[in-house]
RNA sequence: GCGUGCUAG
Protein backbone atom coordinates (compact mmCIF):
# COMPACT_ATOMS: atom_id res chain seq x y z
CA UNK A 1 0.00 0.00 0.00
CA UNK A 2 2.91 2.36 0.80
CA UNK A 3 4.55 1.95 -2.21
CA UNK A 4 1.09 2.31 -4.12
CA UNK A 5 0.18 5.47 -2.07
CA UNK A 6 3.89 7.05 -3.01
CA UNK A 7 3.10 6.97 -6.61
CA UNK A 8 0.24 7.96 -6.43
CA UNK A 9 1.30 11.16 -4.08
CA UNK A 10 3.67 11.75 -7.38
CA UNK A 11 0.95 12.31 -9.46
CA UNK A 12 -1.52 14.16 -7.12
CA UNK A 13 1.07 16.48 -6.47
CA UNK A 14 1.80 17.41 -9.75
CA UNK A 15 -2.05 17.50 -10.53
CA UNK A 16 -2.02 14.35 -12.62
CA UNK A 17 -5.42 13.21 -10.84
CA UNK A 18 -6.37 10.89 -13.80
CA UNK A 19 -3.19 9.05 -14.05
CA UNK A 20 -3.49 8.58 -10.19
CA UNK A 21 -6.80 7.06 -10.74
CA UNK A 22 -5.46 4.69 -13.20
CA UNK A 23 -2.42 3.31 -10.58
CA UNK A 24 -5.19 2.74 -8.01
CA UNK A 25 -6.34 0.61 -10.52
CA UNK A 26 -3.09 -1.31 -11.27
CA UNK A 27 -3.09 -1.18 -7.22
CA UNK A 28 -6.55 -3.09 -6.60
CA UNK A 29 -5.70 -5.29 -9.49
CA UNK A 30 -2.66 -6.15 -7.97
CA UNK A 31 -4.86 -7.13 -4.97
CA UNK A 32 -3.76 -4.41 -2.95
CA UNK A 33 -6.14 -2.41 -1.64
CA UNK A 34 -6.52 1.11 -0.88
CA UNK A 35 -6.65 2.43 2.94
CA UNK A 36 -7.30 5.70 4.28
CA UNK A 37 -3.80 7.31 3.76
CA UNK A 38 -4.27 7.09 -0.43
CA UNK A 39 -7.73 8.31 -0.66
CA UNK A 40 -6.46 11.21 1.75
CA UNK A 41 -4.43 11.84 -0.93
CA UNK A 42 -7.15 11.76 -3.42
CA UNK A 43 -9.61 14.00 -1.49
CA UNK A 44 -6.50 16.14 -1.24
CA UNK A 45 -5.42 16.72 -4.88
CA UNK A 46 -9.03 16.61 -5.86
CA UNK A 47 -9.91 19.84 -3.10
CA UNK A 48 -6.87 21.73 -4.20
CA UNK A 49 -7.94 21.61 -7.83
CA UNK A 50 -11.54 22.68 -6.76
CA UNK A 51 -12.94 19.99 -7.38
CA UNK A 52 -15.30 19.64 -3.92
CA UNK A 53 -17.74 18.09 -5.39
CA UNK A 54 -16.04 14.97 -6.54
CA UNK A 55 -14.41 15.21 -3.02
CA UNK A 56 -17.32 15.12 -1.01
CA UNK A 57 -18.44 12.21 -2.94
CA UNK A 58 -15.25 10.36 -2.46
CA UNK A 59 -15.73 11.24 0.90
CA UNK A 60 -19.04 9.60 1.06
CA UNK A 61 -18.64 6.79 -0.85
CA UNK A 62 -15.27 5.76 1.35
CA UNK A 63 -18.00 5.99 4.29
CA UNK A 64 -20.09 3.58 2.78
CA UNK A 65 -17.36 1.13 1.84
CA UNK A 66 -17.04 1.03 5.25
CA UNK A 67 -14.05 2.82 5.91
CA UNK A 68 -13.56 4.84 8.68
CA UNK A 69 -12.40 8.46 7.65
CA UNK A 70 -9.75 9.68 10.16
CA UNK A 71 -9.59 13.24 11.62
CA UNK A 72 -7.21 14.04 8.45
CA UNK A 73 -10.05 13.10 5.92
CA UNK A 74 -12.29 14.95 8.07
CA UNK A 75 -10.06 17.92 8.46
CA UNK A 76 -8.80 18.03 4.85
CA UNK A 77 -13.10 17.77 4.01
CA UNK A 78 -13.75 20.83 6.58
CA UNK A 79 -10.59 22.95 5.41
CA UNK A 80 -11.79 22.74 1.71
CA UNK A 81 -15.21 23.82 2.31
CA UNK A 82 -14.08 26.29 4.51
CA UNK A 83 -11.51 28.24 1.91
CA UNK A 84 -14.60 27.82 -0.61
CA UNK A 85 -16.87 29.76 1.67
CA UNK A 86 -19.07 26.93 2.47
CA UNK A 87 -18.82 27.32 6.26
CA UNK A 88 -21.85 25.91 6.73
CA UNK A 89 -21.70 22.38 5.34
CA UNK A 90 -17.94 22.39 6.75
CA UNK A 91 -20.21 22.72 10.06
CA UNK A 92 -22.03 19.68 8.98
CA UNK A 93 -18.96 17.96 8.37
CA UNK A 94 -17.70 18.87 11.55
CA UNK A 95 -20.87 17.68 13.54
CA UNK A 96 -20.35 14.96 11.93
CA UNK A 97 -17.62 13.62 13.46
CA UNK A 98 -19.00 13.68 16.93
CA UNK A 99 -21.52 10.97 16.00
CA UNK A 100 -18.94 8.96 14.20
CA UNK A 101 -16.87 8.95 17.14
CA UNK A 102 -13.98 10.88 15.63
CA UNK A 103 -13.21 13.90 17.35
CA UNK A 104 -12.15 17.12 16.11
CA UNK A 105 -8.66 18.00 17.22
CA UNK A 106 -6.73 20.90 17.40
CA UNK A 107 -5.82 21.56 13.80
CA UNK A 108 -9.83 20.88 12.78
CA UNK A 109 -10.85 23.50 15.69
CA UNK A 110 -8.31 25.93 14.80
CA UNK A 111 -9.80 25.82 10.96
CA UNK A 112 -13.14 25.83 11.73
CA UNK A 113 -11.87 29.08 14.31
CA UNK A 114 -10.29 30.62 10.89
CA UNK A 115 -13.21 30.52 9.10
CA UNK A 116 -15.60 31.49 11.17
CA UNK A 117 -13.87 34.79 12.10
CA UNK A 118 -12.71 35.20 8.05
CA UNK A 119 -17.00 35.48 7.59
CA UNK A 120 -17.08 37.62 10.81
CA UNK A 121 -19.39 34.95 12.51
CA UNK A 122 -17.30 36.12 15.78
CA UNK A 123 -20.11 34.83 18.45
CA UNK A 124 -20.06 31.15 16.94
CA UNK A 125 -16.32 31.87 17.03
CA UNK A 126 -16.20 32.45 20.82
CA UNK A 127 -18.50 29.85 20.90
CA UNK A 128 -15.84 27.39 19.64
CA UNK A 129 -13.25 28.27 21.74
CA UNK A 130 -15.40 27.20 24.90
CA UNK A 131 -15.18 23.97 23.24
CA UNK A 132 -11.74 23.99 22.91
CA UNK A 133 -11.35 24.58 26.92
CA UNK A 134 -14.09 22.30 27.46
CA UNK A 135 -12.23 19.61 25.75
CA UNK A 136 -9.03 20.33 27.31
CA UNK A 137 -6.96 20.66 24.20
CA UNK A 138 -4.14 22.98 24.54
CA UNK A 139 -3.86 26.10 22.30
CA UNK A 140 -1.37 26.46 19.96
CA UNK A 141 0.58 29.15 17.61
CA UNK A 142 -2.06 28.81 15.16
CA UNK A 143 -4.94 28.80 17.68
CA UNK A 144 -3.45 32.16 19.47
CA UNK A 145 -2.63 33.76 15.72
CA UNK A 146 -6.26 32.89 14.86
CA UNK A 147 -8.10 33.97 17.86
CA UNK A 148 -5.49 37.35 17.55
CA UNK A 149 -6.01 37.51 14.02
CA UNK A 150 -10.27 37.66 14.70
CA UNK A 151 -9.84 40.24 16.88
CA UNK A 152 -7.78 42.31 14.44
CA UNK A 153 -10.65 41.60 11.42
CA UNK A 154 -12.99 42.87 14.40
CA UNK A 155 -11.44 45.95 14.68
CA UNK A 156 -10.33 44.97 18.65
CA UNK A 157 -6.98 46.67 18.07
CA UNK A 158 -6.77 47.60 22.05
CA UNK A 159 -7.85 44.22 23.09
CA UNK A 160 -5.18 42.78 20.53
CA UNK A 161 -2.71 44.54 22.61
CA UNK A 162 -3.47 43.51 25.92
CA UNK A 163 -3.41 40.15 24.61
CA UNK A 164 -0.14 40.13 23.54
CA UNK A 165 1.34 41.65 26.25
CA UNK A 166 -0.51 39.05 28.25
CA UNK A 167 0.49 36.66 26.13
CA UNK A 168 4.23 38.01 26.19
CA UNK A 169 3.95 37.73 30.23
CA UNK A 170 2.90 34.27 30.27
CA UNK A 171 5.46 32.70 27.46
CA UNK A 172 2.26 31.77 25.25
CA UNK A 173 3.71 30.57 22.12
CA UNK A 174 3.66 33.48 19.52
CA UNK A 175 5.65 34.13 16.68
CA UNK A 176 6.56 35.83 13.45
CA UNK A 177 3.03 35.58 11.48
CA UNK A 178 1.77 36.64 14.81
CA UNK A 179 3.23 39.76 14.53
CA UNK A 180 3.12 40.47 11.07
CA UNK A 181 -1.01 40.07 11.54
CA UNK A 182 -1.39 42.49 14.28
CA UNK A 183 1.23 44.78 12.40
CA UNK A 184 -0.85 44.48 8.95
CA UNK A 185 -3.93 45.44 10.95
CA UNK A 186 -2.43 48.54 12.72
CA UNK A 187 -1.28 49.49 8.56
CA UNK A 188 -4.68 49.45 7.84
CA UNK A 189 -6.53 50.82 11.18
CA UNK A 190 -3.89 52.78 12.93
CA UNK A 191 -2.08 54.23 10.04
CA UNK A 192 2.09 53.45 9.12
CA UNK A 193 3.30 55.45 12.47
CA UNK A 194 1.98 53.62 14.63
CA UNK A 195 3.02 50.40 12.62
CA UNK A 196 6.44 51.49 12.62
CA UNK A 197 6.16 52.25 16.14
CA UNK A 198 4.96 48.99 16.48
CA UNK A 199 7.99 47.44 14.66
CA UNK A 200 10.56 48.55 17.22
CA UNK A 201 8.44 46.96 20.06
CA UNK A 202 8.23 43.51 18.18
CA UNK A 203 12.04 43.81 18.31
CA UNK A 204 12.28 44.60 21.32
CA UNK A 205 10.58 41.13 22.30
CA UNK A 206 13.11 39.30 20.66
CA UNK A 207 11.25 38.79 17.61
CA UNK A 208 13.37 39.39 14.05
CA UNK A 209 11.35 40.97 11.17
CA UNK A 210 11.00 38.92 8.35
CA UNK A 211 10.24 39.58 4.46
CA UNK A 212 6.72 39.63 5.13
CA UNK A 213 7.06 41.98 7.74
CA UNK A 214 9.40 44.28 5.73
CA UNK A 215 6.86 43.95 2.93
CA UNK A 216 3.67 44.79 5.09
CA UNK A 217 5.52 47.97 6.53
CA UNK A 218 7.04 49.13 3.42
CA UNK A 219 3.74 48.74 1.73
CA UNK A 220 1.93 51.05 4.04
CA UNK A 221 4.43 53.50 4.01
CA UNK A 222 4.15 54.43 0.32
CA UNK A 223 0.62 54.54 0.49
CA UNK A 224 0.94 57.25 2.97
CA UNK A 225 3.63 59.05 0.67
CA UNK A 226 6.44 58.68 3.26
CA UNK A 227 8.43 57.58 0.47
CA UNK A 228 12.13 58.73 2.76
CA UNK A 229 11.09 56.01 6.08
CA UNK A 230 10.20 53.84 3.72
CA UNK A 231 13.35 54.21 2.20
CA UNK A 232 15.14 53.61 5.08
CA UNK A 233 13.36 50.46 5.69
CA UNK A 234 14.42 48.79 2.85
CA UNK A 235 18.15 49.86 3.53
CA UNK A 236 17.55 47.84 6.40
CA UNK A 237 16.51 44.47 5.18
CA UNK A 238 19.95 42.93 3.91
CA UNK A 239 21.35 43.35 7.74
CA UNK A 240 18.66 41.46 8.74
CA UNK A 241 18.82 38.89 6.24
CA UNK A 242 16.32 39.77 4.13
CA UNK A 243 16.98 40.59 0.74
CA UNK A 244 14.22 42.06 -1.00
CA UNK A 245 11.79 39.95 -3.43
C1' G B 1 3.10 7.88 2.97
C1' C B 2 -1.85 12.38 4.83
C1' G B 3 -4.50 18.00 7.61
C1' U B 4 -4.31 24.53 9.88
C1' G B 5 -2.14 30.86 10.07
C1' C B 6 0.73 36.61 7.77
C1' U B 7 2.16 41.16 3.10
C1' A B 8 2.34 42.31 -1.93
C1' G B 9 1.89 40.98 -7.10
Amino acid sequence: VVTFTTIIDGFCKVGKIKEAFMILGVMVKSHCSADLVTYNKFLDALCKSGKISTALKLFYYIKKKGCAPTVYTYTKIVHSLCKHGKIDEACTIFDMMVKNHCSADLVTYNIMLDSLCRAMKFLEACQLIDNISKKRLLPDVYTYTTVIGGLCKAGQIVMVMKMLKDHLAKGCALDIVTWNIVLNALCQQSGSNEAYAFLAYMVCNGFCPNLVTYNTLLNSLCKDGKIQQAIRLFVQMPKNGCNPD
